[in-house]
DNA sequence: GTAATTTATTACCATAGGTTCAGTTTTAAA
DNA sequence: TTTAAAACTGAACCTATGGTAATAAATTAC
């Protein structure tokens, strides 16, 4: 009964002590809206699956500006990269935008699972592939593209999430002040 | 006699059969200074791994404009993710700055080897974790730096590429225009 | 249902960085 | 070595987007 496996499963089958072994790693968390389920500051390594709800990772600057890092809806994985493959301690902050339920798989006890069941390392290492063209995808828009432009693009790739997720965190996704976001509606919603 | 193999070895042995394998997938090429290894337009899937010299990968607009995605030297990966993970066809070009020497891996070829050698496949979840890492910094710092800042970061992290790269094309790494970074670089060194 | 808080919009001004174009220096080619 | 091409710098001007501030709308809390 557990949603990642489900996900999983479709691919290859399990064995039962291997299902038990990753029933013991995966731990099943509930967050509210609002909720923060990985401080800045931390050093805690964990992955994070979306099996519902929608969360979002984010730097906070000093002055209290927030740059969104990224979005994540069921299905996807969500983590500070970054606190999670250095020894950099967290500068992100990951929060729950709705109710949702995530799924958490302690890194160590990963690496484990990774060691005794390959199938699982062919599995996340098919997600890392995916998330690293979309990441490129990203710092292209980044690069090359208006704030019109990558709002645009906004729109079109992440069509499910832009009912859910309000347009301040959407500006602040897209490199842009909510201001600028809002004068780049009123144009495009003009005509 | 294979630099990638020497690179991977570091941590695993090879068995005798997979090391010919190994040496069949792998095919070494050596680059002349402006040449260009994967053009746009085409749904070449491969892997390149750069044992020396420098390379690097861009997007170019119709009227010219170019974008640096990722600057690659000795031991580094580069590819054009988004070919090799969707079914799109190449937006972007990967050229030789200096005198190199790269191995290729097809990507279906590869996937074979993952299958009879799952090591290779651990040694590739890892190099895309890290990958993940330095990417997610990257849009962090398109999304909060100023184009001075994204400079200085730039010769704190690329200290090794800032000697070989033409100006031009750092100032495409960070979205900036060569005159803007003439302007900052002209700040920075009068002081 | 009302008050309090958060989010969104609008307007007006400020500015970082883009554009254009000219001049200079460096690199490559012949 | 000379010439041509590419890269870099500089300055004047322009524009997209940021900053600030005030208002309105929408959510949330009581």
């Amino acid at each position: 009964m557990n949603e990642l496996l489900d996900y999983f499963k479709k691919n290859v089958s399990i064995p039962a002590e291997i299902e038990n072994k990753l029933n013991e790693i995966i731990v099943e968390k509930k967050l509210v809206k609002g909720e923060i389920i990985l401080a800045d500051n931390s050093l805690k390594k964990e992955h994070i699956f979306v099996v519902s709800g929608c969360l979002r990772s984010f730097y906070k600057t000093e002055e209290g500006k927030e740059y969104t890092i990224q979005f994540a809806i069921k299905n996807w994985w969500i983590s500070d990269y970054i606190t999670l493959y250095t020894n950099a301690k967290s500068i992100i902050t990951i929060e729950s935008l709705t109710h949702s339920k995530v799924l958490i798989l302690d890194k160590n006890k990963t690496d484990e699972l990774y060691k005794v069941y390959p199938p699982f390392e062919v599995f996340q290492r098919k997600n890392f592939e995916k998330r690293t063209a979309t990441l490129q995808k990203r710092i292209l828009g980044l690069l090359t593209l208006s704030a019109a432009e990558k709002y645009n693009q906004f729109i079109n790739d992440y069509a499910d999430f832009e009912k859910i997720i309000p347009n301040y965190q959407i500006a602040s996704f897209l490199g842009i002040t909510p201001q600028s976001l809002s004068r780049i509606r009123k144009e495009k919603f003009k005509k």
